[in-house]
DNA sequence: GAGTGGTCTAGACCACTGA
DNA sequence: CAGTGGTCTAGACCACTCA
């Protein structure tokens, strides 16, 4: 028959709704209004609530939406950009950075870590600290130091004393250069907690180690959250544009 | 009553039964090996195929895994580390890179992009190349070039020959630094087709400024899978271990 | 064509939030 | 308490791969 088949390319439905609800999202909405609930936008569209779930949560994947149980699904601002490196940001101590300290303990470090720093299964002090950007948590990292690279530490140590501690001791080596590595991941349990998401949320795994005196001085695993983040790491400060991105479909 | 409720944590089913196929595929399963499929799986734990699957994508997120339709679903190696930093993997030329020009067309950069260039809407030098490693395609990658940047190139372009000369003469000018960022972003149609996975598929947006003469020589947005791949960025090489999430309890 | 993962449905109940 | 998103079920059909 000559009927052209414009639009029967099997693309799937919750492809479709997704880049539907994309640019309705942009002329349509203002960031923090809340949507109509998932019912409702499954009965309007058609589709089976699952459906639309699998659109939503591709686009909360991408940043354009956040939802919260009990309350609803608003629109995102665009994710803010946290600088990881260099130095300055992350290295304890140094320049203005926006790290709080939450616990800190002294036991042995599980084994990717001890491989990180190079040592064997003895005990490290293992910081754990949390990073506020604009009033959000948007990381929560665990600061692994070997005892020999904080070897003036004082005895005496409380709980409530002992990261500040360790941390100004690790403060008066002086950093040679660091390491870094980024994957995505899925927050634990207790990640999920700290950053206020649920338990699988995705999340951007930042594996560092700092070096000095020739050896690995400290490692830390940060983890930051996928949805609301764009790590930037910069010679020439931070990039300033947000990136949506969009089919540009070009050359080939 | 006395019944001490052990285990009524409410916890998912299919958070529980992540753990224990990860548990699974640490001790009974080797890297390649193929599981038994979905609905034999979800028969044997007792739950709805849906529920399977959930875990299933979960562990596909974190690398895991890899599904393919009609194949079935197999353990996946290790991620690999890929460098994208410094200078020598990235700027066109330098070095032993394993990026391959794939095409290339001048046309206008889409909004974005433009700003990053800080130009205005004039046509820019859109090339398209690609990143193998160990013989997989794990990034993607739109490089864009202002005129300006190659004042000095050949008007005897044939589709074949501009994306090679672009990067000739890109490759002469002198780089002074770059300016990075990583996100989390879902493939398009046209990437996924390219990284040999399903539109949406999670990947990581790598977005980079190249300076030269004080001035954005180029900009590149690459797109790297994020489920075979972890990011290094190193003054020092890159990290060798590899880092499954295990949810360490420690310094609350 | 048999077997795989991918999509979709129409329900149900649960956990959480806030008035 | 009503209303939200999160989990779960038991089916169905489709797109794809490979022998």
């Amino acid at each position: 028959m000559g009927t052209t088949q414009l639009e029967s390319v099997q693309e799937p439905k919750y492809w479709h709704l997704k880049t539907v609800l994309n640019d309705a999202l942009d002329s349509e909405f203002e960031v923090g209004e809340i949507l109509p609930n998932e019912r409702d936008l499954a009965a309007r569209f058609g589709v089976a609530r699952a459906t639309l779930r699998q659109a939503l949560e591709q686009l909360e994947l991408e940043g354009r939406l956040q939802r919260r149980r009990g309350v609803g699904t608003t629109v995102a601002p665009p994710r803010m950009g946290v600088a990881v490196g260099p130095v300055a940001e992350a290295w304890p101590g140094s320049g203005r950075d926006s790290w709080n300290t939450v616990g800190c303990v002294e036991a042995a470090a599980p084994g990717p870590v001890a491989a990180l720093l190079g040592t064997g299964g003895e005990a490290v002090h293992t910081i754990r600290r949390e990073r506020v950007m604009r009033g959000q948590h948007v990381a929560t990292e665990l600061l692994y130091v070997p005892p020999a690279s904080v070897p003036e530490l004082s005895t005496m140590l409380t709980p409530a004393n002992h990261g500040p501690a360790v941390l100004r001791e690790l403060h008066t080596l002086e950093l040679e250069g660091e390491d870094r590595s980024v994957e995505l991941g899925s927050a634990s349990a207790q990640d999920a907690k700290q950053l206020d998401r649920l338990p699988g949320a995705p999340v951007l795994v930042v594996t560092t180690r700092y070096f000095s005196e020739g050896r690995v001085a400290a490692a830390s695993v940060a983890t930051y959250r996928a949805d609301t983040c764009r790590l930037t790491f910069g010679d020439s400060g931070a990039l300033e544009v947000t990136h949506h991105q969009d089919d540009s479909r070009q050359a080939s």
